[in-house]
This record gives structure tokens, C-alpha cells and sequence, in this order.
DNA sequence: CTGACCATTAGCCAAAAGTCGAAGCCGAGT
DNA sequence: ACTCGGCTTCGACTTTTGGCTAATGGTCAG
């Protein structure tokens, strides 16, 4: 009967701001945490560890794909997690439920649809569109294997995972972290040990396996791929 | 008048035997000839630069996605190539043609379908399926640069990129290739140069890019990811 | 309080990655 | 024939990675 606290996790602010009204339409004194990339995610996942529901975007910038969701699961248990995805390919859908979320919201759906998932998740069931069947298989032992592996890291860890999906070096994580290169080394060598693989490109690569169908990359680094010759 | 020449890549032996079966009844006197591997293809298309047209799968071992299109479209650009592939979402079918192919069969296509094809493409049309509709945009210019870039990777590059993608040590790529360490770090340094990115990992990203949603990799290198404790 | 875990850092070292310049080869053009 | 340019090849050199050890401080649970 207490003050329900929900974790909206989307880079577009207004779509941001649209969830959240939804929300405060749907339950009556909800408290409504935002969070707008990995970062300020970590941080406001920990800071409310008691929240009830969260709101998570598929595609949050510095973030691959399930990655997001498969760190979540395993670091925040008791956390129920519905991903909100402009992508509504059922493959996508069940990828996401397998993957333990406890919901999938369309970003096509309309008010009413939505409530009635945050309702449904909230009540402990899981909501997934009408329209698609959860009993078919599609996650291979593969993916399976990585998005344990992700699960075993740390916070930090995963940061520097993600950030060495956007193919930077060590000195430039270190830079943007704001501590020392050896640092981002130690961190390095315990993912690397931990995802049983023997460098950064083999890393990202199985990474890369959690993402899903779109070429959707926001920006590279510094390298500016389109502008060849 | 003269006998054509087919050459089939594709790396399932049986649907490879289906294809040029397919063929021979639909072609009188054609010549065919078959590639199951990126390098054989490289091989076989050098060898037969008058062909009249490519059948190309997309899930060859050892080429990501559409890379293996957009350097034969650029490197032999009088080839007729058309996409044979399981996968038939209208988006992949319209990112092939965008990419230059000349027509699109899936392989849940009748015999009957498969060889109207193939004729429609030899008189120099563009051939999808009745229910796809290309008009709709769906190459960003991301892709259409890391396509371009690709096309002016020489075959050796090419070649080297594509075990880059595969998480490969430059001591087993010039293993695998035959020649000396020395040799891979140049052609690295030159696609690195050519593709305007800083390391391989970026490299590697930039590949994955032109990939299709399909999350099957072959084998890991020689790291195992799903053993991960 | 006391381990256990995490984040942080340093230093050392071997391996890998990446740059540069240069050589040989081969086909196309003059 | 002879140059020119592109492709492939390679060794020497510099930078980056990654493994290892060891140490510090913070936090959290028992």
C-alpha cells in the first residue's frame, strides 16, 4: 500500500517524460526515478534499491543490446524489469522475456496498452502484446552462456565492457572513467577472464551476439566510418 | 547464344547441388561453378571474370552479412548477384538489392519461383519476391559508407578483415594465409586506413554493422564463451 | 572487529598491435 | 621496352595490450 518507486530508463527524453505520465496516471503516489544512459542507470538502480518496477529501453546509448537487461537481472534480482523497445519483432519479444525481463512494451502501443502492462507486471505476471506466443524457443546456448558471463560482473566491470563495444583504448576509458589506465587494465584482464575469451575483440564480440537486428549505431568514437577515402 | 556461366556460393553442399540442379533445367548448356567459402569464392569468381551470374548465400562461414556483397558488387561490378537466403524479412531483402544485388531468392522459394529468378535477373531485371516492396528507404548512411569502404579493400584486405570479424590473432591470420606476421599488421594498418578507424576492434564493429539479426556464429576462435563459469 | 569483495594504483614484463619505409611482382599504358 | 601504379610481401621500430604481483582504502555482512 506503500508509495510504489518506478525506474524509467530511456535515452529520448520525451518519450521519457511520456512513460512517466503514464505511470502517474496508472498508480496513485508513484515516485518516478529517470535515468537517460548506462551510467546514470547504475546509479540510480543503486540508489533505489527497493523500487518496484523498472522501465528499460532496448536501445540506450553505450549499452549492446540484452547486455543491459542480462546485468540487471543478475545484479538486482528482486527488481522486476519491462523493456520498452521501438522494436516489436516477437523474436526480439522473447529474446527479452528469456532473458528475464517480466514485461514487453511496445513503443507502438497505446496508453491503455501500456497501464495495462505496468498493471500486469506489477501484479507479478508477464506481459508481452497479445499477439505473441512465448513458447518458442530462441535462445541458443551461445547466448545463453554470455548473458551469464555478464551477469557475474561487476558494475564498473560492465562499464568498461560497454565501452570497450565502442572500440575505444584503455587510455581513453581511463580518461572518460576519470582514473588511472592501469586501472581500466585490471578491469580488462577480470572480463576478459570472466567472459573466457583472450582479447578485447573476441569481448565485443560476443557482446555483439546479444544485440539485436538493428544498424543502429549512435556515433563512433573518433573514428568517422562514412567519411571512407 | 553462347553457353552461360553460373557460379553457386553457398556453403550447405545440398542446397548447393539444389541450386545448380535448379539451373541446368532452367539454362541449356550452362556452365556452372560452385564456392562453399570465402575464399573459394574469391578464387572462383578471379578465375571466371565473364561469368553471368552469382548465386550468393548470406550466412557463409566467415562473412559477415552483406561485406561479401558489397565487395563483389564493387570488385566485379559486371556480375549479375543474386542473394540466396533463409532469412526473408523484407528489410534484409531491400538492404541486398540497396546494396547492389540484382535479386533476392529465399530459400523457401519453389523451384518454380527460384527459376523465374534467375531468368527474370539474366535479362537484366531486378528480381524479389511478389510480396516485397521496395520502395521504402532502409540503408542508413553509416552503411552505405561502411559499404563503400569495404568496396575498396583489395582481396587480401578483404580476406584479413573478415577474420578480423572472427577475433582472430594477426599470428593466425598470417598462419592460416600462409605468409609472414609482418605481411597481416600492413594489411591491417591498410584497412584500418581505408575503413578511417583507429584499431581493429572498431574495425570489427564497423563490419558487424552490415550484419543481419541473426545471432549464429559458428565457432568461437578459441575462446569459449558459454562455458563461462 | 574481521574477513570478503570491490575499486584503485603501481611496476614489471612479454606479447600483440600498429606505423613506416622498402622491396619485388605484375599488368596497363606510352 | 620502359615507366607507372597497385598489390603483396616483409623487417625494424613504437605503442598498446594483457598477465602477474602487490598494495591501499572503502564497504558490507557476520
Amino acid at each position: 500500500m506503500s508509495n510504489k518507486t518506478f525506474i524509467v530508463a530511456d535515452d529520448h527524453p520525451l518519450f521519457r517524460d511520456a512513460l512517466s505520465h503514464a505511470i502517474g496516471n496508472c498508480v496513485a503516489g508513484a515516485a518516478i526515478v529517470e535515468a537517460d544512459s548506462l551510467d546514470s542507470l547504475q546509479k540510480v538502480v543503486d540508489a533505489n534499491p527497493d523500487a518496484d518496477l523498472l522501465l528499460l529501453d532496448l536501445n540506450m546509448p553505450g549499452v549492446s543490446g540484452f547486455s543491459a537487461l542480462a546485468y540487471i537481472r543478475n545484479n538486482h534480482e528482486s527488481l522486476p524489469t519491462v523493456i520498452v523497445s521501438a522494436n516489436d519483432d516477437p523474436v526480439v519479444i522473447r529474446r527479452s522475456i528469456q532473458h528475464g525481463a517480466s514485461g514487453f512494451i511496445p513503443k507502438s502501443s497505446s496508453i491503455t496498452e501500456l497501464e495495462d502492462g505496468i498493471k500486469a507486471v506489477l501484479e507479478g505476471e508477464v506481459w508481452v502484446p497479445a499477439d505473441v506466443d512465448l513458447q518458442d524457443e530462441c535462445l541458443d546456448d551461445a547466448e545463453a552462456g554470455i548473458a551469464a558471463a555478464l551477469s557475474t560482473l561487476t558494475p564498473q566491470q560492465f562499464k568498461v565492457l560497454m565501452m570497450l563495444g565502442e572500440g575505444l583504448l584503455n587510455k581513453q576509458i581511463a580518461f572518460q572513467l576519470g582514473v588511472s589506465e592501469a586501472t581500466i587494465k585490471a578491469h580488462v584482464t577480470a572480463i576478459l577472464r570472466k567472459m573466457n575469451v583472450n582479447n578485447r575483440t573476441q569481448a565485443v564480440l560476443a557482446v555483439q551476439q546479444l544485440r539485436i537486428g538493428s544498424p543502429v549505431i549512435p556515433e563512433g568514437p573518433s573514428g568517422d566510418v562514412s567519411a571512407a577515402e
